[in-house]
DNA sequence: ATCAAATGATTCAATATCAAATTATGCACC
DNA sequence: GGTGCATAATTTGATATTGAATCATTTGAT
């Protein structure tokens, strides 16, 4: 049986590992100044589809008021429009523009790369055996 | 080998179980009006004892003109107070006050206790293993 | 048909966060 | 012993983030 400790200690590196990527992963979006939230955002809508703020609000795991600000900054840059449900006026559909698109299908790639380069550095058995372990991990927390 | 889509699957996996945790270990703090780095802030200075802010920014990873408005809005409610060092004017020590550090030591508790029943999940070896993986994440980022 | 509950979005106030510029201080070198 | 570089902290301006309150719209119950 682990004790506090160690789970305190497991605790600690799986949130200075994920940390460590993100941040590794993500250095090359200030080129193009786009934070991780707007790089989130014309990511969900490049690989989904155009989207409702709700929508995007689950997938990101972000509070609708954080979406409303973010989409907000993009759609200054006319890199997404919304635009407003025909049939129901509460939902406003995020749409990537032509200049959003191109951005996005020019970022990710560079952005899947260094995540793959990054995880070279595991094996494929121990990639499967991560993801089974933070998959046990999240389950205990819906639990 | 893996491909980069299993990289990038293993990577949200990794990222939604550490946020997963840490949102339900850091529930409980919102109850004493606490935010995860002002948490982090006080765990530091009962366990580590008095620190000064570049200390505290290297701890916590965070920025130095973070650290200053975290210990504000502490050194606010009192449970932290400021020291300029004698020998070298330029350091502020920060310490616990008497009411920090009983806020800290009534929750600290809570917290350990509630990161170990999650990671019961995992038995020793997994736990080990976790950390292992950890390890090489973190050391291919600094690479 | 009407009014109430539900729902998506927005606003607001507070805190977090960073990067860059600034301030204050100490130290080394000449 | 003064000048310039290094360093700790703070400030500033921008974005993120949450939770609560509010607004607009839809839907359901009567």
């Amino acid at each position: 049986m682990a004790t506090s400790q160690q789970a305190l200690a497991a605790y600690v590196k799986l949130v200075r590992a994920a940390d460590s990527i993100t941040a590794c992963a993500h250095a090359h979006l200030s080129e193009h100044s786009l934070t991780m939230s707007q790089f989130g955002v014309l990511e969900a809508l490049l690989h989904k589809g155009p989207m409702c703020q709700k929508a995007l609000a689950g997938k990101l795991l972000k509070s609708g008021g954080n979406i409303t600000t973010v989409v907000d900054n993009l759609e200054k840059r006319a890199l997404v429009r919304r635009e407003r449900g025909q049939d129901d006026r509460r939902y406003s559909t995020v749409h990537l523009t032509e200049a959003g698109r191109a951005l996005i299908e020019a970022v990710f790639p560079v952005h899947a790369e260094g995540i793959a380069a990054l995880f070279t550095v595991l094996d494929d058995a121990e990639l499967a055996r991560l993801g089974e372990l933070c998959r046990k991990l999240g389950r205990a927390c819906s639990a």
